[in-house]
DNA sequence: CGTCGCTTTGATCATGATCAAGGGATGTGG
DNA sequence: CCACATCCCTTGATCATGATCAAAGCGACG
């Protein structure tokens, strides 16, 4: 990772959370130093491990900064229910730190990079910063949007939209904090892992994939997701009207 | 309604917002009185009426006193997927006041009361009052955590323990706020409307009631539903170590 | 009394689950 | 350097859950 003599808002040391805000609402210096400030220490957790425990106690939220993690639900036969992906520049902890024991766990897909916020420290933030608050309360609500679109995905959306959708929803989020190409990105997640977050089984999954590479809408090779028809996908998976392109902070919230 | 000599904290005329908040923590005068500050004035919004229009501008939060309302995504075919039920104490405007336009409708389903909290008052309050926005902050948190409840329905429940799920969450959520009896209440959507909700064509949620009716679990006489085997449905529905039992606000929280 | 909105039931169909088996890469120990 | 194991992807055959289509029943209400 080289330093590059640009603008702290969006160079690559200001860290993906901070990346993807400055693309939204222009930020202050004091601002910005705020966010680094919440944004340290960070510690690691590698692949497999979990960062928040079901039943646990999580007296704070934290800011994955590099990697993958799932927010996921176990039912008692075994069945899966992943939650959402979570990629660098998400907050994790809502809403698990606001209850008693979190309510869902969640797990590191990849060794992962986070930042710890303490509670008290989060909401004294909240207290002095309204500005600020005002853009940790947006992300909340951006998390709630994707809970959203994911429900009507597993309700009334077919295997094809669902995994069509899935497709352009990672393309989107992980251009966001630089992960991806203009066209392609690399799929951080197994066969059995999408199955679990579209509530497919494995061989449907694959089926469906290949289905949209025979319909030349998407190219996949090894792990690397190539959107070949953009439009195409959108149209089949009801994308356009979709809530990451409307995902823009209220003017009275940028204004403070 | 009757006005009875009670604590204010539990007497009707607190409104069901706080009474649901006096369940989990407990409240100052001060902090009563900023509650009903900030749900007048009122007014009215009659069935069928959109709340919230999706696509358009809202600058505010509301709260619902009265009736029933739903969140809805339409597709470009007309199926809907209802995004959740909101009751009477359910905050309405999350997550849409924090976007330029709304990502969803909501309509009111009855004629219903709404409270109106301008976004700047919000704003203020959180910086003003900690506590109170440590409250408001966890009510949002209950959101999310319905909505990944209503993940899991969708996408790993059959009909049955998702119907099953529904009329347990729905008994629970409206005793929170006195509008249902111990094992019973009345039933506020269609079972086209519960069909939305859950992902099913309507013949087969009426199939999967009577199912559930033959199975002795519930009783349904037109609108009213009775609860017959709570034990027996939570273990169908894999409710047991739900969302809403542990809807407890953190110690964090609730001192401030 | 007739209409409208909702529920109920039946018959058929299809989407996607399940079961089963093989294939291909990557890694590991002998 | 090879045997073997593991993990993941792929494919096929069968099955079942729940959708769709169609029609009738049934209150409530004007």
């Amino acid at each position: 990772m080289t330093v590059r003599a640009l603008d702290p808002k969006t160079s690559d040391a200001a860290g993906p959370l901070t990346r993807k805000l400055a693309r939204v609402v222009s930020l202050s210096p004091e601002e910005l130093e705020l966010l680094a400030e919440i944004q340290t220490p960070t510690r690691s957790v590698s692949r497999g491990r979990e960062i928040i425990g079901e039943g646990r106690k999580c007296g704070e939220m934290f800011v994955l900064l590099e990697g993958v993690a799932i927010r996921y639900r176990v039912l008692h036969d075994g069945r899966r229910q992943i939650l959402n992906i979570t990629l660098p520049g998400d907050l994790i902890g809502f809403p698990a730190c606001f209850f008693e024991t979190a309510l869902y766990s969640i797990a590191a897909l990849t060794d992962t990079q986070i930042a710890t916020i303490p509670m008290p420290q989060l909401l004294s933030l909240f207290a002095r910063h309204r500005r600020v608050a005002g853009i940790l309360l947006w992300l909340f609500s951006c998390e709630a949007a994707m809970y959203a679109e994911h429900l009507t995905d597993l309700g009334r959306r077919s295997a094809v939209e669902r995994v069509a959708h899935f497709l352009l929803e990672l393309l989107v989020r992980l251009q966001a904090v630089g992960l991806a190409e203009e066209r392609s990105y690399r799929m951080p997640l197994t066969q059995e892992l999408i199955g679990d977050t579209l509530g497919l089984s494995v061989p449907h999954v694959n089926r469906t994939l290949r289905q949209l590479r025979d319909d030349g809408l998407v190219a996949i090779e090894g792990h690397r997701v190539v959107i070949k028809d953009f439009e195409g996908l959108a149209a089949l998976a009801d994308f356009e009207r979709s809530y990451l392109s409307r995902m823009r902070i209220s003017e009275a919230l940028a204004q403070g």
